[in-house]
DNA sequence: TATATAAGTTAGATTAACCTAACAAATAAG
DNA sequence: CTTATTTGTTAGGTTAATCTAACTTATATA
């Protein structure tokens, strides 16, 4: 059985070595960082993980999970996205509520419970940030994304999910107007400062890159003509 | 922010000294092994909870509740019972699998969360085991209960809820035909070892003293002519 | 009431998860 | 290719929650 805090180290391994595709393992300093702890804490963990055939890791080197590992992390990650959609489908809590909350419900031990609670809420397929919630079997489909910040003037793309999960990012997404499923139209993109102007729903508003950075998209035809939404997801 | 350590002894003081009606307090071996430690253990950490002003405590006394902490006592019960009456009604859990999950997810932080299922649940007045689920207002109605082993040859009464909540008694229970608002008849008592015979539903069969005094009823019409269910709640 | 037993406390040790400070290795920059 | 910087590790210490063993206080009984 795992503590809570091995499965936030397992967690945070986890998604930083989804980051991006070709990422060759995470950093000392950057688990430690994603876990607010000291470099030497997260040291220490590694050993205690190593041991417990959970994670590769070997001095100054880079880290990644391994097969058990990673399958520990994934339903941690399954069981945090279902908590949060039980919380906004059915408990009526606001996006940016669900995550803080499913941070510990994640840690509860029944498997029977979380079965049940897939099925309760007929199998979702995405939370309500719109990331993909791993099946049962331990599949994480992770799309192809692109940023809002990526898109070229003057095309048109829809929002699938948020990159960062924070309260205060959700609720500054929602007053400008935003929201998963969205079409948004890139009309402009300053060259000096990389703000873009958007409409969506017919409402025109300006937001800077560092947001847009935040936002995940999908256009099904870019300006090369060649679709960036591959929609039939990969199975890491 | 109490630690779940420092929560499960608040519980585990309050079921003690809930137990009968003019209880003093509790001993530290009673709770220790309520909670399964060791009575060292127990004294520690009851000095941690008199500096934190949640228990009535001095060296070789009784223990007791102060008002703050018989209030987060009562709101831990709260939760426990809310997320059981959710197991058992929306995840088709039985009750006798409630307990254990619910002993885990009692611990989650989060007062809009209560809230929200509470209203979900339809403010539910009793859990699966028949017990009293603490209102919003910390407010625990102790309704004056019997056990079945106190009921006399030729009563009838009727299981209104459970004093032992263990999975391998509520499976036997269950076996023997029992559950709550079922009406039981006690036929007969044999006054060498305090056998009951009983009959449920027409179905006649015959229990241990140790079984029916862990089993609650209300008796509309005792022997005496004097009733033993004061239906009205007390509030303690 | 004196003493045996039960109940409760203290002292000292352990483990998990964290820290700081000092050091070592790897990488980047001149 | 040497040095500066970044990154990561080690050593030693802290706190919460637990333990065992030895001791003290309270209670029950002869």
């Amino acid at each position: 059985m795992l503590s809570f805090t091995e499965e936030n180290y397992l967690k945070a391994l986890l998604q930083i070595t989804l980051e991006f595709d070709d990422k060759p393992g995470a950093g000392t300093n950057e688990l430690a960082n994603q876990l607010n702890v000291k470099p030497a804490t997260a040291t220490d963990m590694l050993k205690k993980l190593k041991d417990k055939k959970l994670v590769d890791y070997k001095k100054y080197g880079k880290i990644s999970l391994t097969a058990i590992g990673r399958r520990h992390a994934i339903e941690i990650v399954r069981k945090h996205r279902l908590w949060e959609t039980f919380l906004f489908k059915k408990l009526s809590f606001t996006w940016d509520e669900v995550h803080e909350v499913a941070e510990q419900l994640e840690h509860i031990q029944s498997q029977k419970l979380v079965d049940r609670l897939d099925e309760f809420l007929s199998y979702p397929e995405f939370d309500p940030h719109g990331d993909v919630i791993p099946n049962a079997k331990g599949e994480l489909r992770v799309a192809f994304k692109k940023t809002l910040a990526e898109v070229a003037e003057g095309q048109s793309c829809k929002m699938v999910a948020v990159k960062d999960n924070s309260a205060g990012f959700l609720k500054y997404v929602v007053k400008v107007g935003l929201g998963i499923n969205n079409n948004i139209k890139v009309l402009s993109k300053e060259s000096y400062d990389a703000m873009l102007t958007i409409e969506v729903n017919d409402v025109v508003s300006s937001v800077s890159q560092k947001f847009a950075q935040n936002i995940f998209v999908v256009c099904p035809w870019c300006e090369d003509g060649k679709s960036c939404s591959k929609t039939k997801c990969e199975i890491k």
